[in-house]
DNA sequence: AGCACGCCGACT
DNA sequence: GTCGGCGTGCTC
């Protein structure tokens, strides 16, 4: 009986794939393990065997596999359950889930590669132009690849004339297929055999007199083995002995050095100060951490909520602390832009190198370790770090999984699918394996705080801060009665002024928050009120200064700044809204003896710009910071006693449900900042709008306040967390073709679930990228089913998709949608 | 998602 | 006349 393979292919596709192997294979092969396979005409890929079996397929003969890829399963079957699990609630493919679940470096790719026939000769009158140009370019490289052919014909579609010389039996072609993870190895050297001796040593010192650089390198080398029985690597043996790789390479060459190889790490933490003590807890803290534990033995997931600086982290140290005494693997899950050094060297200070840290900006290849380690359960990476993804990793012994920062909403993965939300994932995550689960926040989602109303979560507070430090005092300024008395200098109320210069007297730190970066977001000439737009995006341009620019914020689009209006030729241009650009200048022309900071996405790019940017304002070599939203996370600095907020009014003022809870979140997290340390710190917040109840919240730390009024809303409009919601986006280049196909699908969607159909309605954005979109909300009663809702949204995708012209419209389903 | 095949406009 | 635009359908 043959055997056959079910296996996963890191596509949008939802079946998987039959392939036969032979009967040696089938003794070798266990889910989990990746294989090379043929797919479709040229192209091979990486897939992830999902099922071993001997069921024939029926209608179509399986191909055969290219190789095994792997000696063992680099994915559990834990984490095979959770990635279905996954797919399935959040209406996309296993595939999907596949590929960014795993290392990229696990997904191979292959390349088409060119050969010549040298069993052929040929007269040159025979081939074309084109032809005869790839048949020289072959006579001097052997092999090309398909975009270098492109290069050489300058064009992009060079399939014809390949296949022509395919015909002529000109060329061969080949698919190269290659592994993007190469362990990394160090060369190191040491003395030859021959040479280790001391007598044998004079001896050759003596024949290298006249080389006195190579000898100068034999006796370091000496020396150091003589001391130590570390391998030497050659790098080092060069700075040490002051010499070049030229001059060990003749060593290596006359047979004196031998060279060798060590695979080695790439991911190496330099722990200075290694299990530090922790800090013991004060008697809130210890409360807090009770509670928790009270709910974990009662199996509850638990939310903690801590005031800003109220000491969360050390809570979760005990808490990781008593799971690795288990001998348990630990998550720790943070929003990504929270992942600075600061916190990650204060874990680091307490648990050593068991902590292993997995994001985005880690390379390829270090991922690949990180990931290797966690499946072989090294303590080297007993507690893993990481942005949502390293949710994926192959764990296999946890014992705890703590979200930090629980109410972020970019735990929420919003473009490439799966549209998983970290924190709900997490939590299935938690219960598969019988993991604790703890979700901490100063703001909670109002999702989560009702889950604890509910008795669904555990809960447990921390209501005063570390220290007993007080939380800040926040101070509301009217800038509409400002403008009108014209005492504004430029976004600058007079409080807020007077309170910037009277801090940095005292030489201290402000922080600036203003959720917009650039310069200003709109363009206008004051003629003929023409804006530019981006020609691919139904947006305004917005204008950076720095750069004399106009940019689009959604497809990267830019021009220079015009001199004139593109559209009358006057040069009255002005701009309207401000950004983080705007602020940094007028706080320039205010307070020019003060250093001024930005941090936002253009200032933060590059695997290194964050952490510069925050080191420079940790010591100080900065006064005053101005930022977005990433100035909320997890920062903290030890000398800012102001905050301010240049204008809360953009927040409120948000199209979405969500708006005044995240506005809510926002500030109060941005105020947080504001002293740390014994003095009291000061917040000033201003707004055209500042009897806002939002704001008020805000002031007085009327977190229960907020969620009351925000649960009272939900339920009267039937969203989250009395709902759940599906938001459904189409997308098509062509308006009315979007229209209609959208209408088409609503209208089925009207017939299934009447009234709790919302739309379709264009997103305030309503082409981008020459895309135009559509939204369309279903909202879920709790109690009706979630399996046959979305079985009822597939099935009318279905019959949507069978319709000719509309099949080209994507439909991009959004379960949960934040 | 790729990538082929297949059918119509604007150029060598 | 071809080249190449993209619309459509399939991949074990």
């Amino acid at each position: 009986m043959p055997y056959f393979i079910n296996v996963i292919l890191p596509i949008p596709l939802e079946k998987l794939f039959t392939y036969s192997i032979s009967d040696e294979e089938a003794k070798f092969i266990i889910p989990g393990m990746r294989v090379a396979v043929p797919f479709g005409k040229s192209k091979i890929y990486s897939a992830l065997v999902h099922e071993v079996h001997q069921n024939p397929p029926t209608v179509y003969e399986a191909k055969e596999i290219d190789q095994i890829l792997d000696d063992s399963p680099v994915v559990t079957s834990l984490q095979l359950k959770h990635w279905f699990w996954i797919a399935e609630y959040y209406m996309c493919s296993i595939g999907e889930v596949f590929r960014t679940a795993v290392p990229s470096a696990f997904l191979l790719e292959s390349e088409t590669l060119i050969l010549r026939n040298t069993n052929l000769q040929v007269a040159d009158v025979d081939l074309l132009d084109d032809e005869f140009l790839v048949y020289e370019a072959l006579n001097h490289q052997s092999v090309l690849r398909v975009h270098e052919i492109s290069a050489i014909l300058d064009r992009k579609n060079v399939l014809p004339v390949l296949n022509r010389l395919l015909d002529k039996n000109i060329i061969l072609l080949k698919e190269e297929v290659y592994e993007q993870y190469k362990p990394k190895m160090v060369r190191y050297v040491r003395l030859g055999k021959a040479h280790q001796s001391e007598e044998k040593l004079e001896e050759l010192l003596h024949s290298l007199s006249r080389a006195p650089k190579q000898s100068q390198v034999v006796l370091a080398l000496f020396q150091f083995q003589a001391t130590s029985k570390k391998p030497m690597k050659v790098a080092e043996l060069e700075t040490m002995s002051n010499s070049s790789a030229a001059v060990i390479k003749s060593l290596i060459d006359k047979n004196i050095l031998e060279e060798y190889f060590i695979q080695t790490d790439r991911v190496v933490y330099s722990s200075e100060e290694e299990n530090a003590d922790l800090k013991s807890l004060n008697e809130y803290q210890e409360q807090a951490l009770f509670s928790i534990q009270e709910n974990f033995k009662a199996n509850k997931p638990t939310l903690l909520h801590g005031v800003t600086s109220s000491g969360k982290t050390e809570v979760y140290v005990k808490l990781i602390e008593d799971c690795i005494e288990k001998n348990k693997q630990a998550l720790y899950l943070l929003p990504e832009i929270a992942l600075t050094t600061q916190l990650i060297s204060r874990l680091q200070e307490y648990f050593g190198d068991k902590v292993a840290v997995y994001h985005s900006k880690y390379s390829v290849h270090e991922r690949v370790e990180v990931w290797n380690n966690v499946l072989e359960s090294n303590p080297k990476a007993q507690i893993v770090i990481g942005a949502r993804s390293a949710l994926f990793m192959p764990f296999n012994n946890l014992g705890l999984i703590i979200v930090d920062e629980e109410h972020e909403s970019s735990f929420k993965q919003y473009d490439p699918a799966p549209r998983y939300h970290a924190r709900d994932a997490a939590i299935v995550l938690g219960n598969l394996h019988k993991a604790n689960i703890l979700l901490g926040s100063a703001t909670p989602s109002v999702e989560s705080f009702y889950n604890v109303q509910t008795n669904k979560y555990g809960y447990a507070s921390i209501e005063r801060r570390f220290g007993n430090v007080l939380m800040p005092d926040v101070e509301l300024v009217d800038i509409k009665e400002q403008t009108r008395k014209k005492r504004m200098k430029g976004h600058f109320s007079e409080r807020l002024f007077e309170e910037i210069a009277e801090t940095l007297k005292n030489g201290e730190q402000v922080i600036l928050f203003q959720n917009r970066r650039g310069y200003a977001p709109i363009v206008e000439c004051t003629t003929c009120g023409h804006a530019p737009q981006c020609p691919n995006c139904d947006v305004s341009l917005t204008y950076h200064q720095h750069k004399n620019q106009l940019r689009c914020h959604y497809c990267s689009y830019n021009m220079a700044l015009p001199l004139v209006c593109v559209a009358c030729g006057s040069s009255t241009l002005d701009t309207k809204g401000f950004g983080t650009e705007q602020v940094e200048q007028e706080l320039q022309e205010l307070f020019p003896d003060a250093k001024v900071g930005r941090m936002d996405l253009d200032t933060t790019r590059g695997k290194y710009g964050y952490e510069k940017i925050i080191t420079a304002f940790e010591q100080q070599e900065l006064d005053i910071l101005v930022g977005t939203q990433m100035l909320t996370k997890g920062l903290d600095f030890r000398n800012v006693s102001l905050v301010g907020i240049m204008n809360a009014d953009t927040l409120l003022n948000f199209p979405d449900f969500r708006a005044h809870e995240r506005s809510f979140q926002l500030l109060t997290q941005v105020a947080g900042r504001a002293g740390r340390t014994q003095k009291r710190g000061k917040v000033i917040l201003q707004s055209y709008n500042p009897y806002h109840q939002i704001l008020k919240q805000v002031s007085t730390g009327d977190y229960v306040g907020m969620y009351s009024e925000q649960l009272y809303e939900r339920e009267q409009h039937k969203y989250p967390p009395v709902n759940r919601i599906i938001k459904v986006t189409f997308k098509h280049k062509d308006y009315n073709k979007l229209n209609e196909a959208a209408e088409w699908f609503t209208k089925g969607l009207r017939n299934a679930f009447g009234i709790h159909v919302l739309g379709p309605e264009y997103p305030p954005v309503a082409r981008i990228r020459n895309q135009y979109l559509k939204h369309v909300l279903i909202k879920i009663p709790t109690g009706q089913p979630l399996n046959k809702t979305k079985n009822s949204i597939k099935r009318i995708e279905k019959s949507f998709n069978a319709i000719s012209q509309y099949a080209s419209v994507r439909v991009i389903y959004n379960v949960d949608y934040i």
